[in-house]
This record gives structure tokens, C-alpha cells and sequence, in this order.
DNA sequence: ACGTTGACCTATA
DNA sequence: GTATAGGCCAACG
């Protein structure tokens, strides 16, 4: 497994319940800037990896479920959402903006403790 | 091996 | 504000 897939599989184990992340960020985080379609296909092979990843936390940009239809039914994802709190509407997360996580902020080398 | 596609994002018109 | 173009890198046909 390259290390990219690793940091992807990591981080996104690394999303607290309720909240949801982008692809663009987490290719952010992990220095591949624009390489979002990476962390898409890294989300794919997350199926396949025996370490379960809440891929159902990741959303795109826009908080659209886009991957949904890559889970086992494409109401899976929307019920696991829900299941850990978040609101979905019209295949959108609700309150995205505040739900948002983003790894760069959280995780990002610099520990801000000026909360 | 070449061409196309893909769970995306950013920029310009 | 929406629409179109470009970029990114890996997998599939």
C-alpha cells in the first residue's frame, strides 16, 4: 500500500463522529494539493482494506454525497450519516459548513491550543 | 502502450 | 450567478 493511501485511510479513521471532511482537504493535508481525485480512489480501495474507514464522513466540496452510490446500497451512506447525527437532505449534508472538519486545521502540524 | 474515465477542485469568462 | 476549461494521477479498456 503506498503511503499516500495510508495517510488517506488515517486521517479519514481519524474523523470525530458528526463530522464530515472533503476530499480536496484531506489531499491538502496530505500535500497532494489538487490531487483530490486521489483521495477519491483511495476511498474505493478503503473497501477492500480490512481496517474499517468511514468513507461516509468524506463529502465533496460542495457537502454533496457524490460516493454514495459506491457503498452497498446509495442509501448507505445516508443512513450512517444520520446514525452518527448528521442531517442529510436531498443527498446533501445539512449544516455542512459547520460540521465541516477540516484535517490541515485539526491535525495540522501547528496544535492550536488559542481555541 | 494509448486513450478514456473518475467518490474532485480551482480558475476564468 | 452559472458555464466551461484545465489540472491532477491512477486504474481500466
Amino acid at each position: 500500500m503506498s503511503d499516500f493511501y495510508e495517510n488517506v485511510f488515517d486521517v479519514v479513521r481519524q474523523i470525530p463522529p458528526g463530522r464530515v471532511t472533503s476530499y480536496g482537504a484531506i489531499a491538502r493535508y496530505l500535500g497532494s494539493a489538487g490531487s483530490s481525485r486521489m483521495v477519491g480512489w483511495a476511498m474505493n480501495l478503503s473497501h477492500h482494506q480490512q481496517n474499517y474507514v468511514p468513507a461516509h464522513r468524506v463529502v465533496n466540496r460542495n457537502g454533496l454525497l457524490t460516493g454514495k452510490i459506491h457503498f452497498g446500497s446509495p442509501v448507505q451512506m445516508e443512513e450512517l450519516l444520520e446514525n452518527e447525527g448528521i442531517k442529510v437532505e436531498e443527498d446533501c449534508v445539512v449544516d455542512f459548513d459547520s460540521l465541516f472538519w477540516d484535517p490541515v486545521k485539526e491535525l495540522g502540524g501547528t496544535f492550536s491550543n488559542n481555541f
